[in-house]
DNA sequence: GTCTATATCCGGATAGAC
DNA sequence: GTCTATCCGGATATAGAC
């Protein structure tokens, strides 16, 4: 889920862009600011600001190449060529890796409490993120019902919605408490979707 | 879940209470300010500095409450005089409460994301709440399980953790897109839960 | 218990030199 | 493309009058 070409170092935009989405996802969008990229990046302000004007547009920037990314993992033959079930632990494994690169938390977890003070234009990026992989995910389940490897009642889009608010709430709680909350959650999901 | 007196107007700090939680659920911790309490209460940020000195004390305070009302409220005759799946369907209710008062979050859904730039005495409230009520609703679906009232694999531990975490990601869902998205997700877990 | 006044700091953002 | 310098607003917080 990474799509860069093979530069070792990434451009200026691109390392503050990579940067500000690791501290949004670590310390949440109001809580970030210019002068904690720039010490980072060891550059001023002001050239951030000539990237991306606004936080605004960081952080409209920032969603955008998630929606990309997913698109693009949607796509991939690695992805397609799987079974249902297994697209459904590829979608699994990609929230460990968010527990395991020290984010534990992902966009939507990390955005959906303070929504109401982003900017509109964060707000509706957010929303066809969402659905986005909402659908991706009801497509996969309903898939995997039809083959009898995946189990669950009612309506696979409901369902989506359900795992999906299910792992970024528990991600949440592996911040608050620690992994092994998380592998709670994690293994219930487990359990009732691919029984054995 | 109100345990106020009969009384008509509560006093300021009381007020300061309520207000800012309301803001601390709708905003986040970091996005609202002594200023708008101050203005919305019709009072100068000096006088909410006197109650309650630091921004600290106000979330601890919030907190704190919120815990002595779970205590309150598991102990209540109302309560513990209902069937395990009654109960259950209290807490579904609080959470609908949650819906209703525009509020669509709950105090773990709106501290999480930024859970790492609170002040430590209140990410120690937070765990402490968390624990309780995850310990309260495990103890709910682990009896209810046993009258056979209320379906679920795994441990009643597990199972309690997620279905908080699912009720929170659900409030925040609703605050993302609309009404129809929590009560999707919620008629999920009913269904899974309590099946007839 | 609430006010005025103020201190201090940090946030996002812009102008213009290099 | 990055810098220096600066503006402006808003945040938490305190001192001392009333």
């Amino acid at each position: 889920m990474s799509n860069q070409p093979q530069v070792l170092v990434p451009d200026t935009r691109t390392r503050i862009l990579d940067l500000a989405q690791q501290l949004l996802l670590s310390r949440g969008f109001n809580a970030f600011s210019y002068q904690h990229i720039a010490k980072e990046l060891a550059v001023k302000p002001a050239a951030i600001h000539y990237h991306y004007p606004t936080k605004e547009d960081l952080g409209v920037a920032i969603i955008q190449r998630q929606r990309r990314r997913l698109h693009k993992w949607r796509g991939l033959p690695r992805l397609t060529d799987l079974l249902p079930q297994q697209q459904l632990e590829a979608l699994f494994e990609v929230y460990l890796g968010h527990l395991q690169n020290e984010q534990r938390v992902c966009l939507f977890g990390s955005l959906a409490a303070e929504f109401r003070t982003l900017p509109e234009a964060m707000q509706q990026e957010l929303r066809l993120l969402t659905l986005e992989l909402t659908d991706f995910l009801a497509g996969v389940l309903e898939a995997g019902r039809a083959a009898g490897t995946i189990a669950f009642k009612g309506q696979p889009t409901a369902k989506a919605a359900q795992v999906l608010t299910t792992l970024a709430g528990a991600l949440q709680m592996a911040r608050v408490h620690d992994e092994r909350q998380f592998h709670m959650i994690f293994e219930q999901l487990r359990l009732e979707l691919l029984p054995e």
